[in-house]
DNA sequence: ATCATTTACCACTTCATCCCACTTTGTACC
DNA sequence: GGTACAAAGTGGGATGAAGTGGTAAATGAT
């Protein structure tokens, strides 16, 4: 398990389906998925066993604070199950593409345990407020 | 156990009943539930296997409290045990429409390890009450 | 016994899911 | 270096499942 890493640009044809790149159908073990939002500018595509682990966290936050109850919902209703079809496909609701801005070019980014989807621009965008801003903790992670 | 996710809306007709979206039903892995509302706004639906587990924390509870003895009954008088049809749809007793203000169209919502009967006008107004506080939480939660 | 209310069964329509075919790219072997 | 083969990505079409409405049967009450 060495997790998912690279990016991959891949087509989102109108029906809302986005190939998984197949590094990423490797290196997870099932073909079950979560994809949710959590934050606001991308989607993010949790591997069943990872989301077991989430779901825990996500049951315990909620028995904690009943405030709590409102936010984890509003999350878990906008969440879907996926699982690649026989091309390696997954199906993206039309409610999440818009949350995302997702349409055409969606950008696949593996981030460990988990893949993220972006829309390229928005990405972009991301990378230019971050420039730099890693060589301070670079030398303790790598080093 | 990937627990119920997403939200579906559906019409409920004139006997009250609704469609328990295939989702959901292929998540539980019985085909029996209990239906009962513990908060104002909404109903509740368990899955049998949860709903053990509930009543064990009534029993307890109603154990250590005797004022909780009332609270108890009042919800618990309220519930009914539902099962889908052949169509998969359960019924939902008039009492409890009333309750939760359910007519027409109904939203219902996946929620870990239960199942959420919504107006979707009411939730549409909670949605706009809980706009973007989760940010504090996403992170402990998703990282 | 008849009527009303509820429960189970049946039929239809629509849309999503699955399947098949094609294109393109990368790779390996000649 | 070229060619061929295989794997991966892209697009469209068909079939079956899921949702919705209605009818018949059964149960209980008056």
């Amino acid at each position: 398990m060495n997790g998912f890493v690279g990016q991959y640009e891949h087509q989102m044809d109108q029906k809302g389906r986005v190939s998984l790149p197949s590094a990423f159908r490797r290196e997870a073990d099932g073909d079950r998925f979560i994809l949710l939002q959590w934050e606001s500018r991308y989607l993010t595509l949790f591997p069943e066993a990872k989301w077991q682990d989430v779901q825990q966290e996500l049951l315990k936050f909620r028995r904690a604070d009943p405030a709590a109850w409102n936010q984890v919902r509003l999350v878990i209703g906008q969440a879907v199950e996926v699982s690649p079809d026989k091309q390696g496909r997954i199906l993206v609701p039309a409610a999440l593409q818009d949350a995302a801005n997702l349409s055409g070019t969606v950008l696949l980014i593996g981030n460990l345990d988990r893949v993220e989807l972006w829309d390229p621009v928005t990405y972009g965008e991301l990378v230019k407020e971050q420039a730099g801003d890693f060589q301070h903790f670079a030398h303790k992670l790598f080093g």
